[in-house]
DNA sequence: CGGCCGGTGGTCAAATTTGACTACCTGAGG
DNA sequence: CCTCAGGTAGTCAAATTTGACCACCGGCCG
């Protein structure tokens, strides 16, 4: 369940068929590298494991239009394109996830119908609702307890859950009033662009 | 800058000396398998790591108190130290990282003097104002320009940065008002338990 | 024309994480 | 007394991530 499966899929699934330099310029042009820390190595190694797991199929390409070695271009599979979906379904459904997840998830939320997208982020409110109750239930100091500072880290997961949910409403409401082209209503990628340019690799922090 | 080696090293730290067994059992203990995906195998692979590196020394025990194979104890060296308070403040002063390891350094927060840490704090909160305002301005839409659903990734990690500097300030202002023990105060760790029994690893998600 | 800078496309080793698995001992129940 | 559940302590292979590095080409500057 990690974010760079779902980018990578979704970058190659945007396009068809790509190599890894392209994916590599799609995500730096979304900006991936300032919230979902994925390397240049990981995407290369998700292609071609993705590639060993029938998820993508591997095409050799001739020495490239500009200059540099022989690139590979992969293309989606039918089980590519279902694990692609199962993977966006668990990125906005589970709360419990690293949020670069999440991210991703929005990133490519309108592959999805506006019904299921919906759907999948009310049972993501829902769960962060019961799981704000577990915590509150659980932490509560009792007679003579003291969690003393470490109530301090109970209390960080509370408010960013809280911001979390609320945010979550928020995209809801938008998303029931109207906003975006969702899947089978048009498509949904006009206008927004994929990627210009290259990637910048220099000064990796 | 992983969460792990702040957490193991914290808990060895705690006890002086500990084996494996102990640092997963504290770990345990304080929750840290709810907030920071820190698994068993990790721990020993830190261990030695860790070791190797000259940051912990390595001592082989007989075959233990309570059954099961020879265990190995761990201390810290200076190294160790010095490299666990680079961690911790790290830890609290940045605002690029992952949560879990933020939460890890609130976990060992009282061990920093009370000034320091509201400084580090200050940083923190500093720093994430002004990626605030760089984020603003990066993505005020401009003529004809439209980031659709893109947009919805800044509210995210505008929603949930601002949660975290609201935290961040709170936790300031209670420890401006004494709240805690800290380093130089007495026992920090007064009455907060490290760990009673052992973990429970059935059922690991 | 020579050199070199920056973009292109990628490989590689090392570090880390993950999840399953092993092996031992103790105590309770039958 | 036997067995079996469960706690104790850790290993291991496979997957993944990280960060450094390589090789090639086009164009620009002097």
């Amino acid at each position: 369940m990690s974010a760079t499966r779902l980018l990578v899929l979704g970058a190659v699934r945007r396009h068809g068929r790509a190599h890894g330099y392209q994916v590599r310029a799609d995500l730096e042009y979304w900006g991936a590298h300032e919230w979902s820390s994925v390397k240049a190595g990981s995407i290369y190694h998700a292609l071609k494991q993705m590639a060993k797991q029938g998820l993508l199929v591997a095409h050799e390409v001739a020495p490239s239009t500009a200059g540099g070695p022989p690139r590979t271009e992969y293309e989606m599979t039918a089980a590519g394109d279902a694990e692609y979906f199962r993977l966006l379904r668990e990125a906005l459904r589970r709360h419990d996830e690293k949020i670069d997840f999440l991210t991703a998830g929005v990133g490519f939320l309108v592959d999805l119908p506006r019904a299921e997208a919906v759907a999948l982020l009310k049972e993501r409110v829902g769960a962060m609702e019961e799981w704000r109750a577990a915590v509150l239930q659980h932490y509560s100091p009792q007679e003579g307890e003291d969690y003393g500072h470490i109530g301090e880290i109970m209390r960080l997961w509370l408010h960013t859950a809280e911001a979390g949910a609320e945010w979550t409403r928020a995209l809801i409401a938008r998303l029931e009033a109207g906003a975006y082209v969702m899947a089978g209503e048009g498509d949904p990628w006009a206008g927004v662009e994929t990627s210009p340019g290259g990637p910048d690799d220099r000064n990796p922090s």
